[in-house]
RNA sequence: GGUGCCAUAGCUCAGUUGGUAGAGCAAAGGACUGAAAAUCCUUGUGUCCCUAGUUCGAUUCUUGGUGGCACCA
C-alpha cells in the first residue's frame, strides 16, 4: 500500500491542532511538527505547542527538540523530517505533519535545493554594509556582477534576500540563481494537502483570545527566562521580542501586549496568503473534521 | 457664566498665503529556497463638525451654533 502524508496547514491561531489529533486517531498515525519555532526546546507558551495532554493522546515527533542556540534551518528540517516519515512509513501508512511554516512544509513537500547554510560572520558583516552609508549600492553591485540573471528578479529593498544570494555566490563562487533552481523533487509517498481556515474576524478574536492566555499561562517569565538567549534567530519571534522591549524599558507591558496581538495578526495574513496560492490545497473549516476525514478517505 | 484653544482618513495629527487634502499607525493585497513567527514590496475620497455670509470658488476668511479641552469666576 503507498504510504502517505497529510499536511495539516493554516495560519497560526486556525484550530490545526485539535484537527491534527483527531485525524492522527482516526488514521492511526503519528504527527511531526511544521512549524519554525515550535521545534525549539526552550519555547512552549508563545510557540503554542500542543499540550502534553495532546503528545499523550498521539505520538510527536519534531517538536522541541533541538536548541534555540542551535541556529537550525530549513535545510535540516527537510533532512530530519524525511528522516523520521521514513521511519514511520515501516509501521504505518499514514503521518501527518501539521504547522504554519510554508517554507518547512514546502522543502519537506517538494525538496529544497542543495545550498550552502549560512556563514554567520559573512551575513553578519553583509548587514552591516548594507546599513552604512553606500553600504547597499555596493553589495548590490556587487550581486549584480556575480549573478546577473537574479538581478531582474530579487527584491533590492531586501537585505535578507541580496545578503544571502550573495552569501551564495561567495560560498560557491557560482551564481545564486544557478544552484537555486526550484526543482520539485518526487518523495517517495503520496501527499495530500489540507488547509483550515476561518473568517478572518473570527481568526483575529481567536488570536487575540489567545495572547491573553499565554500571558495568563506565564509568557512574561518565559520570555524573561529566555533573555540570554535574545539574540538566536529563534527568538526572533512573536511574542518574546516585544517583551525583550518591555524588558528593555522601551515600552509598557500593555503596549507589549498590544503590540504581540498586532504582529501575530501580522503573521497570520503573511501566512494566508503563502498558503493561498498552494493550489494543491484542499480547504476546510477547522470545525469540520467529518469532512476533513471524508475527504482523506475518499482518495 | 466668562475668556482662550481645538474640531481634517478607523486612530494620532500635518496642511491648504482661498482653487475640495497627506503622513505615521491600523487595515487590505502581494512576494518568498538554510534567519521564514524572519525579511521585504504595493495600496490613502475623506459630508476637512453644522449653519449663514463674503467670494467666480470656502475645508481654509467672517457670523452664529454644537461638541471637546484649558484657564478664570
Amino acid at each position: 500500500m503507498t504510504k502517505r502524508l497529510i499536511v495539516i496547514a493554516g495560519s497560526t491561531g486556525v484550530g490545526k491542532t485539535d484537527m491534527s489529533i483527531k485525524v492522527a486517531n482516526h488514521l492511526n498515525a503519528h504527527i511531526l511538527c511544521g512549524d519554525s519555532r515550535q521545534i525549539y526546546k526552550e519555547m512552549t507558551i508563545g510557540t503554542a505547542v500542543p499540550t502534553k495532554d495532546d503528545m499523550a493522546t498521539v505520538p510527536h515527533h519534531l517538536f522541541q527538540f533541538v536548541s534555540a542556540k542551535d541556529r537550525y534551518n530549513v535545510g535540516r528540517y527537510e533532512r530530519d523530517a524525511l528522516l523520521v516519515l521514513d521511519d514511520l512509513f515501516k509501521r504505518y501508512d499514514n503521518a501527518l505533519v501539521v504547522g504554519g511554516s510554508g517554507l518547512y512544509l514546502d522543502a519537506l513537500c517538494k525538496g529544497i535545493d542543495p545550498l550552502p547554510e549560512a556563514d554567520h560572520a559573512m551575513r553578519e558583516e553583509m548587514l552591516l554594509l548594507w546599513h552604512s552609508l553606500g553600504g547597499r549600492e555596493i553589495l548590490l553591485k556587487e550581486l549584480q556582477e556575480r549573478d546577473s540573471e537574479l538581478w531582474d528578479t530579487i527584491d533590492k529593498d531586501n537585505p535578507i534576500r541580496v545578503c544571502r544570494a550573495l552569501e551564495v555566490c561567495r560560498l560557491t563562487g557560482e551564481p545564486f540563481s544557478k544552484i537555486r533552481r526550484g526543482k520539485i523533487i518526487k518523495r517517495p509517498f503520496e501527499i495530500v494537502k489540507i488547509g483550515l481556515r476561518r473568517e478572518r474576524e473570527e481568526l483575529y478574536d481567536r488570536i487575540n483570545t489567545r495572547v491573553d492566555l499565554m500571558f495568563s499561562e506565564g509568557l512574561l517569565e518565559e520570555a524573561h527566562s529566555l533573555l540570554p538567549l535574545r539574540e538566536y534567530n529563534a527568538l526572533q519571534t512573536v511574542g518574546y521580542r516585544e517583551l525583550f522591549d518591555y524588558f528593555d524599558g522601551n515600552i509598557t507591558l500593555e503596549t507589549a501586549k498590544e503590540l504581540i496581538k498586532r504582529n501575530t495578526r501580522h503573521y497570520a495574513k503573511r501566512q494566508t496568503t503563502w498558503f493561498g496560492g498552494d493550489k494543491e490545497i484542499s480547504w476546510f473549516h477547522p470545525n469540520d473534521y467529518d469532512g476533513v476525514i471524508d475527504y482523506i478517505e475518499k482518495l
